[in-house]
RNA sequence: CGCGGGGUGGAGCAGCGGUAGCUCGUCGGGCUCAUAACCCGAAGGUCGUCGGUUCGAAUCCGGCCCCCGCAACCA
């Protein structure tokens, strides 16, 4: 059987964080688990390059964006590579292979008139030179942490994709396969935003060249989501590639919960437009979160370097981690704390000490060499039933992309094992002549065990069957999944040696000392900080920046009035909006203002405020708004400018 | 009523109609092969809240409260 899994493209901004990280240890646990089951396995991560904002990271770091992208890309590599990922490929976009793919298929659904030619209109930041959703805007300005300025609202020539017209034949494809989209609560949320209506897609920008040509319309260059998905395909040398042919549609999508719309709606659309296959399940898992239950981020100081981590603990130590603490369909909880606690308990204290007492009594008994089994106990029995128990399990959890749930399925036998040592007492049945050959085959059932423990965690940690089979002294060949309900593997006269703790202990604050000052010194900061906050004027406020010059003409195109607050009442069902009935030069107008969280409707009537008069009407929330209030704001402080003497509405303002 | 997820012993989770369970932590005991590891036992929960269905509810139904994503939202 083919098995075609994949990771997204991953975004080459900066080093790959520990979300990056799961989805591709959580990819390659699969592949190496198909693999060993014999599978035909092919595994493809990758990097999305054509981004705008890749631009501006090149140009902030002095850098050509190739040159730029070739530097993070190796940082991805040489990760992936430390946490052995077994990748067959590593596709990037700016490839000519994948152009050329992109360009072809643009082209054939323009001529089959799935794209089609408009004007895309959205918020466009000028520094920026860069096109926003609204719903990214911040406070209405550039989402963009080092800009924060106004947007504009323009208009721009764009390529559209009909999603609208495929999405009832999606809808009925998701409602068929109920495995399409998995977990179910991701369905669930899919299936309620395609019946919500699909709005046609952006698939072209004019504002930048950096990226895929569109090949009949060169000053376009293909957008995002419709250049990064088709990787999936181009990788495989679509459409006339041997790969392509063999390993396509792919078996598993597998990504964080954020981007399962895409994987789940747009890929499928293309590929349903241009009659190829539909990949059989898109599969989304939750994220890492902080301890405190917040996102790990950059800007929250809990982004923790993967390398680093790699150095302190080991990369299978880390795989076992990640894999371990992320639950299907749930979030994991990420902090160094409960890593150096699974590790210590689950992976040294369990699984490593059984290895270690085992080989040592095995050395200490019988000179190092694995005597022969002999008659099954009901013990013996009981183990073996539970290896059976426990390779189903871990296979039936495999197969439904839960890792964790394996993985706790293997430690079920090695808490087994470790009693089975207390309950057979070796170090007595020693000191009993009567009793050898008892503890013949109780030491050859711990080197079985030993060996099964290598087999099962072959694919979540690559490195540990071969550090187990040296200590054993068994072959690598006899790594063997079909293996792991066997209990007489090991050839007669192997000798094992004691070597090494696989996993030693760990102490937390070995790593710590460090840190704790640096914490204590910013814990110090935070309270002087806090202290100050009493005294504001002593505060230094982060300030926007200074916006570039403009002449007094350019200002005289703002009018500027008092206007009278007639009435104010909350827009329902929003947290910010205010719908205010002012009245400026004699005539009544509607101004929509999200300034409900400061001020109550009773506050504000009566009020004369500054409007900006001529400013182009909007709808905000179905409501036409004419006008924008003036109001300062500052760290969460908003303040309508009003006007204390009697000025009548309608009066300049300048 | 925008959509979805969730509230279970100190922490993290499982259970989804019939004596409330797992991992970690805590306490007591055992063992001495082992990485101060391992094994056994105990303490600790009126399963967010109010009401309903039922012989019986953490589990089904309804109201309410709180948390977390997504969406919306500052002319």
């Amino acid at each position: 059987m083919k098995y075609y899994i994949t990771t997204p493209i991953f975004y080459p901004n900066a080093t790959p964080h520990i979300g990056t990280a799961y989805t591709t240890v959580a990819a390659d646990a699969f592949a190496r688990y198909h693999r060993m089951k014999g599978d035909d396995v092919y595994f493809l991560t990758g990097t999305d390059e054509n981004a705008q904002k890749i631009v501006r990271k090149a140009e902030s770091e002095g850098l050509d964006p190739k040159s730029y992208v070739d530097g993070i890309v190796e940082r991805f590599k040489s990760l992936w590579d430390e946490l052995d990922i077994s990748n067959n490929d590593f596709i990037r976009t700016t490839e000519e292979r994948h152009h050329k793919v992109v360009q072809a298929l643009f082209t054939k659904l323009h001529d089959q008139g799935d794209i089609y030619k408009s004007e895309y209109e959205g918020w466009y930041c000028t520094p920026c030179e860069t096109f926003w959703p609204e719903s990214k805007l911040i406070d209405g300005k550039c989402p963009n942490a080092d800009c924060r300025r106004e947007v504009e609202l323009l208009k721009e020539e764009s390529y559209f994709f009909r999603l609208s017209k495929y999405q009832d034949v999606l809808l009925k494809h998701i409602q068929e396969n109920p495995d399409f989209i998995q977990p179910a609560s991701r369905r669930n949320e899919m299936i309620r935003f395609i019946e919500g209506g699909l709005e046609d897609l952006c698939v072209s920008r004019t504002t930048f060249q950096w990226g895929i040509q569109v090949p009949f319309d060169p000053k376009h260059v293909v957008y995002v989501w419709l250049d990064a998905l088709i990787n999936y395909i181009s990788a495989l040398g679509y459409p006339d590639g041997e790969l392509y042919k063999k390993y396509w549609p792919a078996e598993v999508h597998l990504m964080g919960k954020d981007i399962v719309r895409f994987h789940a709606v747009i890929w499928p659309i293309i590929l349903i437009a241009l009659g190829i296959p539909l990949p059989k399940k898109v599969y989304g898992h939750g994220w890492f979160l902080s301890k405190e239950g917040g996102k790990i981020s950059k800007s929250r100081g809990n982004v923790q370097d993967s390398f680093e981590l790699i150095r302190r603990y080991g990369s299978d130590a880390i795989r076992y981690f990640l894999l371990r603490e992320m639950q299907v369909g749930a979030d994991g909880t990420y902090s160094e704390e409960n890593l150096v606690e699974r590790l210590n308990s689950d992976l040294a204290n369990d699984l490593g000490n059984f290895a270690s007492r085992s080989l040592a009594m095995i050395v200490k008994y019988r000179g190092g060499i694995v005597p022969n089994a002999g008659e099954d106990t009901a013990l013996e029995q009981e183990l073996k039933a539970l290896s059976r128990e426990v390779k189903a399990k871990v296979e039936e959890r495999m197969e439904a992309l839960d890792p964790a749930g394996a993985l706790e399925s293997i430690w079920r036998l090695v808490a087994r094992m470790n009693k089975y040592v207390d309950e057979t007492a070796p170090w007595a049945l020693a000191k009993q002549e009567d009793n050898q050959a008892r503890l013949d085959h109780v030491l050859h059932t711990f080197a079985e065990a030993i060996r099964i423990f290598a087999i099962l965690c072959a694919p979540f940690m690559p490195k540990l069957p071969s550090k187990m089979f040296r200590l054993l002294g068994v072959d690598q060949e006899m790594l063997r999944w079909e293996d792991i309900d066997q209990w007489n593997m090991i050839p007669r006269g192997t000798r094992v040696e004691k070597g090494q703790p696989l996993f030693p202990r760990v102490d937390l604050s070995q790593w710590t000392t460090e840190e704790e000052n640096q914490n204590m010194n910013q814990d110090m900061n935070q309270d002087v900080n806090q202290e100050q906050n009493k005294t504001p004027e002593e505060v230094k406020p982060q300030f926007e920046p200074i916006k570039e010059e403009i002449t007094i003409d350019d200002f005289a195109k703002i009018d500027l009035r008092v206007a009278k607050i007639l009435q104010a009442e909350r827009v329902e069902k929003t947290d910010k909006l205010m719908k205010l009935e002012i009245e400026v030069s004699g005539e009544k107008r509607t101004i929509v203002s999200g300034i409900a969280q400061h001020y109550t409707a009773e506050d504000l009537v009566g009020k004369s405020v500054v409007i900006v008069a001529n400013l182009k009407p909007a709808k905000l929330r179905g409501i036409v708004s004419q006008g924008m209030i003036l109001a300062a704001s500052q760290d969460g402080v908003l303040e309508v400018l009003t006007v204390q003497k009697d000025l009548p509405g309608g009066a300049r303002v300048k």
